[in-house]
Parts: C-alpha cells; structure tokens; sequence
DNA sequence: TGTCCACAGGAAATACGGGGGT
DNA sequence: ACCCCCGTATTTCCTGTGGACA
C-alpha cells in the first residue's frame, strides 16, 4: 500500500515537473557546456540580428587584405568584459579560416585566453602549448628558452598566423617583456605572416607600454561598446528560445533582465547567467519566470559572488576577513581599528592553529579585501594617540554571518566564545 | 610650537617551494 | 641526489605623518 502509495506520488510529481518544466535544454544556459559547433550556432543567430554589425563590419575590413594575398596590421579591440570581443573575434576567425581554406591560402589561428591574471612566464608557457611547441611547465625554465621554443615550432610555417590574445592587460609584472617578444621580436625571427589581434577591457592600455614597443606596433582599434538594452533582449530571447518553455517566461522577464544588465554592466555572459539563475529557480518553485524571479536571482548572484570568492581565497585572506568579522561583533560597532583588527586576527588564528602573520603583512591582507570591497578602510589621525586604519564592513545586510560561516567550515574552528 | 603616538606603507632582505640540469 | 634558478609570500627595517596635548 505504502508503496503504491510512493509511486503514486512520485509519478504526479514527476509528470507535474514535465508539464511544467521550465527548462528543456539545460546546455543552452551555460555556454562552457555547449560543444563547438553549438556555440558557432548560438552566435550565427546573434549576429543575425545585427548585433555587433558594425564591429564585424570593421574586422572584415581590417582582415580583408588576407585574401589579397597582402598583410594588414595588427589589431586591438577595446570593450569591456562581456561585450562580446572574444566571441566576435572568434566567430569571425573561425569564419575566415574556412573562407582561406577554400581560397587555398594557409592561414592558422591562436586563441590565448588570459581571463585569469598570469605573469610573462605562464602566459608566455600557455601560448608555446598552443602552438604544440612545448609542454607545461611550472617553473624552472627560462624564458629565453620558452621564446626560442615558439620560434622554433613556427620555423617551416609560412602562411599567416593570427594570434588572438585575450585580455591582455592581464599579463602581470613584465608585460612588456611579453609584448616586445610578440610585437619586435616575433615577426623578425619567422616567415609566417604575423598578425596580432589584442583584446582588452582598457582604453589606455598602451599608454603604459614600453615606447620603443609602441613604437613599433601598427594598430588598428576596434572600441565595442557595451550592449544595450535592446541588443541584450535579442542576445536573451536566442537563449530563451532554445532553452525554456516559452510559455514559462512571463511578459517583462527578459525585458527586466536585459534593463538591470544593461543599466548595471552591459554584459552579455552576465545577463544570461541572471536569466539561466531565474530559470533554475522558477523550475524549483515549480513555476514560471516572472519578475519577481528575476530579483531573487540578481539577489542571489549578488550573494554568491562575495562568497564563492571567499572560498576560494588564500587562507591567510580568509583568516583576516573572519578576524574583522569577529573584531566587528565583539566591539559591538561598525568600526574597527588596524589595532583591534589585528589583535582579532591573531585571536582567531591561534583558535584555528594557524600561524599568525606580521601587522605588515596584515595590512596588506585588508588592502587586498578592500579592494574585493568586503569592506572600506581609510585613514584616520587621533592626534596624540597614533594613527591608525579605520575598517568598516562593506557587506550587504546579513551577508557577513554568511560569509563569516563559510570561512569557518574551511578552516575548522571553534566558535567564537561570546557569540 | 614642539612632541610623540600608533600606525601606514615603501624597499630590501629572506624564506619557500617547485622544477630543470647534471 | 644535489644544486641552481625563478617567482612568490613574508618578514625586517625603515621613514613618514596628522593632530591632540602639554
């Protein structure tokens, strides 16, 4: 009876889900889980709609002298994150390697992605990987070497060959180590015809680039301007189309999407990451999308980055968060000095058997926090008794027990006494 | 006006860990 | 197995500083 009970049970409510299902094709949220030939699909229908003409329009010019067998210059976009630079570019790269393939002409490309912040060495490591010419390494090999490597693998090759690279400006320390390498010393030591295409979220990227390299480099810019509204409705509706039950997004969901992102960012990855949150919560609650949905998942992506972020930060930047936390708490204030915070630091490390490190080191833990924005610090000057950093939490409301909670379940420690 | 607190934050020194060469 | 190299994390050392107080 029982059982039969169950079964009943679980078959209603399955079948509830199917009838009510708001997502039919789950990949079609999340681009990293889309192959190839989908992703080439999604972006055939955005530009479809004019989005980004103008942009494409412009590096079909910029390339256009491949196919006259002649060499344009080196390119540079300029937008910020998730306005499509990267997925432009390589929709068209793709787009013209086929049109050379059919032309005969030899023409490869390389995309290297440097989303991650990383120095001259690893990015100059990942780009020798690209290009076959070397494996992975960590450390303990030169750079000269990584250099001559790249050269060496590109020795017989006489076509053209674009290098994509993506972000640039995340190449910490010696970028123009890096760059001279690409811009002078490249081209002088190969055959293939070279051209180089920048990504950046910058404008004045180049401004703080070693003259001679500057110098040196022939570009052409390319500026992608953050989406708007309307592009944004187009870029979502692709996405609900292939995705949802239609009849599951309200009237004014994906027209609220499209305003908060386009107000908040003009990010396109972003923008449908809030609609694939709406949806995931909508099918939970067993209802459609409305706008309501909306807000609960912007709220929860707000929430979800300050923690994801904390977990995944270095122990000793977790330690110091969860020592202000609790210097906050037990001084009953929204204020702490660098005095107490320190003192609460070197408190909750001895509970979590941690050691403690110096007040310098401290300190430049709260900077890196304050710029997170977990918190604001500035300055203060009591005259006779010192200076001193004052720090305030800058946590959205009753995040910081949230946050404050996960650093304990990664570190393991009693709780606080007083709390 | 000078003193002096309690730190900030720059520079250099040192420790560390992981990797290649031999 | 041993040594050297390199990039990163911390420490050590240091100079600087706004303003309350005498």
């Amino acid at each position: 009876m029982e059982q039969a009970n169950a079964r009943t049970k679980m078959a209603g409510s399955m079948r509830n889900m199917r009838d009510h299902a708001v997502i039919l094709n789950r990949r079609f949220l999340d681009d990293e889980q889309l192959i190839r030939s989908e992703q080439l699909a999604v972006l055939e229908e955005i530009f479809n709609t004019n989005v980004r003409d103008r942009e494409m329009r412009e590096i079909s010019c910029h390339f256009a002298p491949v196919l006259r067998r002649d060499h344009p210059y080196h390119l540079a976009l300029w937008g910020k994150s998730g306005t499509g630079k990267t997925l432009t570019m390589i929709y068209f790269l793709n787009f013209l390697a086929e049109m050379c393939r059919k032309e005969g002409i030899a023409l490869r490309y390389v995309h290297l992605d440097l989303t991650t912040a990383r120095p001259c060495f690893r990015a100059l490591n990942d780009l020798a990987c690209l290009l076959n010419a070397s494996k992975r390494y960590r450390r303990g090999i030169s750079l000269e070497e990584l250099m001559g490597r790249i050269e060496a693998s590109l020795e017989a090759y006489r076509g053209y060959l674009v290098l994509f690279i993506d972000e640039v400006d995340n190449v910490r320390r010696d970028r123009d180590t890096f760059l001279a390498f690409l811009v002078r010393r490249l081209p002088q030591q190969i055959r293939a015809k070279l051209i180089l295409v920048f990504a950046s979220n910058r404008l004045n990227w180049s401004d703080h680039l070693d003259p001679r390299t500057k110098s040196f480099l022939k570009l052409n810019e390319l500026v992608f301007k953050p989406y708007d509204a309307i592009d944004l409705q187009r870029i979502l509706q692709i996405r609900v189309r292939k995705a949802l039950r239609p009849q599951a997004v309200e009237n004014g969901v994906v027209e609220k999407i499209a305003a908060l992102a386009s107000r908040e960012h003009g990010d396109a990855r972003k923008a449908v990451a809030l609609l694939a949150r709406s949806a995931h919560l909508a099918e939970k609650a067993g209802c459609s999308i409305s706008v309501d949905t909306v807000d609960e998942a912007a709220r929860q992506i707000e929430q979800d980055k300050y923690t994801t972020m904390i977990r995944t930060a270095p122990v000793q930047l977790q330690a110091a968060l969860a020592g202000i936390i609790e210097g906050v708490r037990t001084k009953r204030a929204d204020l702490v000095g660098s005095g107490e915070a320190y003192d609460a630091y070197r408190a909750f490390c001895t509970r979590a058997s941690l050691r403690p490190l110096t007040g310098r080191a401290f300190g430049d833990l709260v900077t890196e926090l304050d710029m997170y924005s977990f918190l604001r610090t500035r300055v203060e000057s009591k005259g006779r008794y010192g200076r001193t950093r004052e720090i305030v939490l800058d946590i959205p409301d009753g995040l910081a027990s949230t946050i404050y909670n996960t650093i304990l379940l990664n570190f393991d420690v009693s709780q606080q006494a007083s709390d």
